[in-house]
DNA sequence: ACTAGTTATGGAAGCGGTTCCAAATGAAGG
DNA sequence: CCTTCATTTGGAACCGCTTCCATAACTAGT
């Protein structure tokens, strides 16, 4: 491989020259530059990329911290800080984490290690020893559908989301929803049943608490929460499930007992995954894609100067309606 | 942030002592190393991993060059991959290519910018120009589901997978079979359709030339493609599909006719993404996740001495069956 | 006590770039 | 023709680590 010294010699100039020509400096006459220019053509010169983050204290890439990545959330998001990072020419460093302690050892590392400019993170929760540490060491960071206080989030509005999914419902006429959240561990599952518990009020009436179980966001979740609501004997006329996942898990058991969606049950989902539209499954979706793209966006415009933080950035959900809820 | 030579001034010793003792080497005392440890306790050091790399002139991270990455072959890949990069802390580099020309930028860059130390190609046809390029550049390189003959390659045989899904058709007694490929100009395409023909002349049956069509690989190309039969007048009793997707858009439109699957149509998809199992839908699994797996396994196995080639390794597909066959 | 042979340690050189400073060159002005 | 000032250029220093070589310190053998 050949390297600056071996295009400067071939050139008969300097190594300072040939950087200069590299990285556009105006301060090289026409014809050195001409020649510089063709000495790297027949070395087929390209620059180390490593030995230029080194010097130049930056490695042109930003990294992406993401928890399972399959689901279709990520993966959307994932696509909008593509599309950006390669317009600017960044690379994307992909840590994901499968379990908790990949977290822990990651945002330990990823600040200090430096081996990326700056660092999107994806749904996961930062804790205020993270958080502190990334500020210390002055790496920008940027948390999309995560919030914390002193760190510059992007955050989909899930009360409202859910609040959309439920209003629809009672609009439609029903009064007895089931209500299949997610764990409260997650904050979205508790904004969400904030969401929902408001549309039942501002509707004047009391939703069933008997109706409401939380279970994991997949598709066994829901069919085991919608298997653990009807042996308890219940029979909601309506479902808001907290995922399209759930949804269709629930759908799934309801097809064992016979009854039928739309017919004898609306059912909402979240998310707006690609089977939804497919099933004609009533869902809330979250402009994922923009978010990304967004995230991306703002960091790489504010790596000179770490983004500031002025309160959350956050995203309306907007309500997808299809065939499950009978429209 | 603390600099090698910060550690070994406090330590009191020199920095080849503190590299030593970072790197495991046995030629360190247990006092000087105890103090070493402390030191870098106390500064929280971590080395700087650009650095190292130029030091090393290894990045500890791997490439992965994929096309569009929303397609659940990719990701179920990508899974593989990452599970066994992590396992051997390497990172992931993530090569997107949503356009022609970007694939090319990245071909002809990463072999000697010298990002990562090795790279995995999903899908993407390699020239022999730019496989050259790796060789000399002795970047090790793998390609999954793709093959060139002087590049190390996983693949599945997918006249084999086309052979099991004609078979099964052919063995519900079905002689009219239609076939929704995808273009030519994928090689996964003309081996399929080699698979199809051979299935059918096992058989000692013809496969009707008026039956085959081929569109893209996703929804709608399925759905396009089954109208154009449908318009010629093509009447099948069964359709092998080349992805799930066109299966799905095949059915879609089939929908709009009155014709009901499996009741008056047999259909046979080919990737089994999560919606196939969903749907019930007979279709041919790769072993996708073992495919990145091995894949990143045998990179990495192969850093040092650039992989050899001993011709494709090739995985066998199979068939799952399920409702769309009416079994 | 002295030598030979290990083991431990310091630190310079090198990885391949960028950047800055000083020197050289050239242009313009008197 | 000589100054002055701007432009162009070469190359040393540096980015933060590893590695290797030379030296120091210690052990053991005679």
């Amino acid at each position: 491989m050949a390297t600056i010294y071996d295009v400067a010699k071939k050139a008969g100039v300097g190594v300072g020259t040939v950087s200069r020509v590299l990285n556009a400096n105006v301060h090289v006459s026409p014809q050195t530059r001409e020649r510089v220019l063709l000495a790297i053509e027949e070395l087929d010169y390209q620059p180390h990329a490593v030995a230029r983050s080194l010097a130049t204290r930056r490695t042109n890439s930003i990294g992406v911290l993401v928890p399972f990545f399959t689901r279709h959330f990520f993966i959307e998001v994932l696509r909008g800080i593509q599309d950006v990072a390669h317009r600017t020419d960044q690379g994307i460093f992909l840590y994901n984490v499968q379990k908790h302690d990949q977290k822990e050892t990651y945002l330990a590392r990823i600040p200090v290690e430096r081996r990326v400019d700056g660092l999107i993170v994806i749904t996961l929760r930062i804790r205020d020893g993270h958080a502190a540490k990334f500020q210390k060491g002055k790496l920008p960071v940027i948390l999309v559908d995560s919030y914390h206080p002193i760190l510059p989030s992007l955050v989909v509005d899930n009360a409202y989301g859910a609040k959309l999914a439920t209003e629809h419902l009672l609009g439609l006429g029903h009064q007895k929803i089931a209500f299949l959240n997610g764990l409260m561990r997650y904050h979205a599952s508790r904004a969400r049943k904030d969401g929902f518990e408001e549309a039942y009020s501002q509707s004047g009436l009391q939703p069933d608490p008997k109706l409401v179980v939380e279970t994991e966001f997949d598709r066994s979740g829901g069919k085991q929460g919608m298997a653990f609501l009807w042996e308890r004997g219940a029979r909601p006329t309506a479902i808001f499930a907290a995922s399209d996942l759930q949804a269709i898990g629930a759908i799934e058991f309801l097809k064992t007992k016979g009854v039928r969606v739309p017919e004898d049950m609306a059912i909402v989902g979240y998310d707006d995954i690609e089977m939804a539209e497919l099933l004609g499954l009533t869902t809330i979706r979250q402009p994922m894609y923009t978010m990304g793209a967004e995230a991306a966006e703002r960091l790489l415009g504010g790596l000179e100067p770490p983004p500031t933080t002025e309160g959350p950035r956050v995203y309306r959900p907007e309500l997808v309606i299809r065939e499950s809820t009978g429209c």
